[in-house]
DNA sequence: GTGGCCCAGTGGTCCGACCACTTGAGCCCA
DNA sequence: TGGGCTCAAGTGGTCGGACCACTGGGCCAC
């Protein structure tokens, strides 16, 4: 049975006291030398702490000033996420699955939610890919912002942060989906199907297409998926 | 410009041997007196590093042995996403979303993957959760479990390990759904259902089993929703 | 051959010192 | 009186040393 260590202690008593919102997002922690009299502890278990809940995202040492709570904890413990995950190779078809499961809806959502902003948006990302696309490139940033977009349009952020941390994940089998003749091609084709869907508020019509385009790209990476017919998000 | 801290660019250099794939699951960092030596730095500072590659999931130190490159990161990494996310108190609505973008599909998979152990398994769930209901409690323990197990079923990691933490963010509005006349039979019944439909090996029958049981969740917390008829997922 | 003790090496914690940065107050000059 | 500059106080960042708690291996005694 192992002993807590006083930092993890620290950390975990700070954690609550802006989990209970007795500090709030732009509030300063008092300085590491009052935390450490306060908690009884010394400055080096404060620090440790401290970069526990920097990591964690919670908050943000600055020099000179002293620790802040941090505004929007989500997009900075997500980033740890990804960098941990790449450390991990063996993870691209779980994945895969996961984004198949998550983008067909997101596309729903979006055809049922999309403001006119967000398929302006959306139209000039696939022009800029059509422009790319036409040049012999892969247009990779067209393909990531386009399918970000339409998780936005979907108003969900947690949805939205977990399918920008995915994507960017599986950056290198996108890439290679994208690679070979006439396959940029297509992403352009099925991404003006989505598009075409949203624009209509066809919120089926925008799951299948989507669900089309990533069983297209699921071909590409993994051709003998099919004969196997042990994937069962189609 | 703000200058990198040493403790950060310590810890960067860290992981890329660790994503380099020169530092692997199961191998020693050297000694913290060492590694302060090799980069030219303070102790303090590597043990700054070492708390934030702790905290990322990426190493583990153990007392008297030293510093163990961690086997796998997701469980570690996700911690920290759902102590971030707890610390967030407004994204009920968007997890509820997730969960039923994740759910239905697990469940299908879980028709298609789960073995026999599987299936016993859940169904010695819903026998406890059964007697449990049968004497007046709510069985949220139960509830949790057969959820986790259709998870497990899926064979899937990374959903696996992001709907329990989903779940357990969750975990109040999710008591709120059992409580009250006959929720817990309605949750016991829709149990069934589900359990059913995989036994049969009926993937199509599992998913829906399993939207309309957390539709039937989803109508309890949020009586006005179908009102709405914003909710994409259904 | 087994068990216990000791030692070396490790991380964990403490302490003090000093450095780099930030902010606010006070003073001086126009 | 207002603006700019300087200095001091307070903050986090880094360093170094000391000591404690834990772990594992080796050696010795029974």
């Amino acid at each position: 049975m192992r002993k807590t260590k006083v930092y993890a202690e620290v950390a975990a008593q700070i954690q609550r006291l802006i989990a209970d919102g007795r500090l709030k997002p732009g509030d300063k922690l008092p300085p590491e030398r009052e935390l450490a009299e306060v908690f009884g502890v010394s400055r080096t278990s404060v620090r440790d702490a401290i970069r526990v809940l920097e990591t964690q995202g919670l908050v943000e040492p600055r020099h000179g000033e002293g620790t802040v709570v941090r505004q929007i904890p989500i997009d900075a413990i997500v980033t740890p996420l990804a960098d941990a995950l790449s450390a991990t190779k063996d993870l691209t078809a779980d994945l895969f699955d996961m984004r198949k499961m998550l983008e067909p809806p997101l596309a729903r959502a979006a055809a049922l939610r999309a403001t006119g902003e967000d398929v302006r948006a959306m139209q000039e990302i696939l022009e800029r890919q059509a422009r790319r696309v036409a040049n012999g490139e892969i247009a990779i940033e067209e393909d990531n912002a386009f399918h970000y977009r339409i998780a936005a349009a979907a108003k969900n952020r947690v949805v939205l942060r977990t399918v920008d941390v995915i994507m960017d994940l599986l950056r290198e089998s996108r890439v290679r989906s994208l690679q070979g003749p006439g396959r940029s091609e297509k992403s352009l084709a099925g991404h003006r199907r989505i598009l075409d869907a949203i624009r209509r508020r066809d919120a089926d019509g925008a799951a299948e297409a989507m669900r089309a385009h990533i069983e297209e790209i699921e071909m590409s990476l993994f051709p003998r998926v099919h004969d196997e017919a042990i994937r069962p998000w189609s």
